[in-house]
DNA sequence: CGGCATGTTGCGCA
DNA sequence: TTGCGCAACATGCC
């Protein structure tokens, strides 16, 4: 599920949910998505509290709560936020639960993650990985005066820039797959190589893929198979030209794209 | 059984 | 110091 996109549909849901929420009770048994933290630490300092914000940056997301701590959620590969009634047990894999009420109405708000690659932080301040996020391509919006000069100051192949969280927050695998063929670059690209044009193209390419995963197009979602440009559909035609779409392994990720149509800068 | 997966971190080697 | 590659983390699905 989480990159961007779906980091900040959770973002919203969560703000709907708990904005202006008493927590009346939370749990969270499972210690190792508490990274630091504790089962009863995390129970001690929710509850009671008043959720009086809700963020996002890059694929964080931050409840801020009326005594100033936080709570930092991270969804890692598999984690995802739902409401329930506070009797109801969750079908799958739910690691933890904030029970809370709001206008005197009582539900109950879910944390779910197979894979447990998820981390919740309760702090009483910032934590590094939320302060060392680079620029938030939805929040902060990029320019490509910005992106140019990051991606002209390193070496490393432009799809590594891209899924930098210290650079760009938010952007992963799939997100920088689409934007790089979307832009026509070829993403083993040394970033210093890329022409004005290329970085322009590529802040088109992040806008759409971005906006296309905002979408919320939701009913085949499940059967439909993700409809992406490329991502996931190495050996099948590319969609503009029919070439054989290859892939290649780029620090450590699956890179699918078009040898014709996306260019490969030296 | 092996291979793969939307994410991050840490280690070892240029 | 920078830049990689790669294994590891925990789990499910082909």
């Amino acid at each position: 599920m989480p990159e961007l996109p779906d980091v900040e549909k959770a973002r919203r849901d969560l703000d709907g949910w708990l904005l202006g929420a008493k927590i009346a009770a939370a749990r969270c048994e499972d210690g190792y998505l508490l990274r630091p933290g504790s089962a009863p630490a995390f129970a001690r300092s929710l509850t009671g509290r008043t959720v009086e914000s809700v963020d996002r940056r890059g694929k964080w997301l931050r409840l801020g709560l009326d005594d100033g701590g936080r709570l930092f959620s991270h969804l890692g590969m598999t984690g995802e936020w739902v409401t329930l009634a506070t009797d109801v047990r969750s079908q799958r894999a739910e690691r933890a639960r904030l029970d809370v009420v709001r206008r005197g109405r009582a539900s109950s708000v879910r944390y779910l993650d197979t894979r447990r690659f998820g981390r919740l932080v309760v702090a009483k301040d910032e934590i590094a990985e939320w302060t060392s996020l680079g620029r938030d391509p939805l929040a902060d919006g990029i320019e490509a005066s910005w992106l140019r000069e990051e991606l002209t100051r390193r070496g490393r192949a432009v799809k590594d820039i891209l899924m930098d969280q210290s650079v760009m927050a938010g952007i992963g695998n799939i997100l920088a797959t689409e934007a790089l063929w979307i832009a026509r670059v070829d993403p083993r690209s040394p970033g210093r190589a890329l022409h004005a044009r290329d970085v322009t193209g590529l802040v088109r390419g992040l806008r759409r893929a971005i906006d296309r995963e905002l979408q919320d197009h939701g009913p085949r979602r499940a059967e439909g198979e993700g409809d992406f440009f490329v991502y996931g559909r190495a050996g099948e035609p590319c969609p503009r030209d029919g070439t054989r779409l290859t892939s290649v392994t780029i620090g450590g990720r699956t890179s699918v794209f078009c040898p014709t149509c996306q260019v490969r800068r030296r």
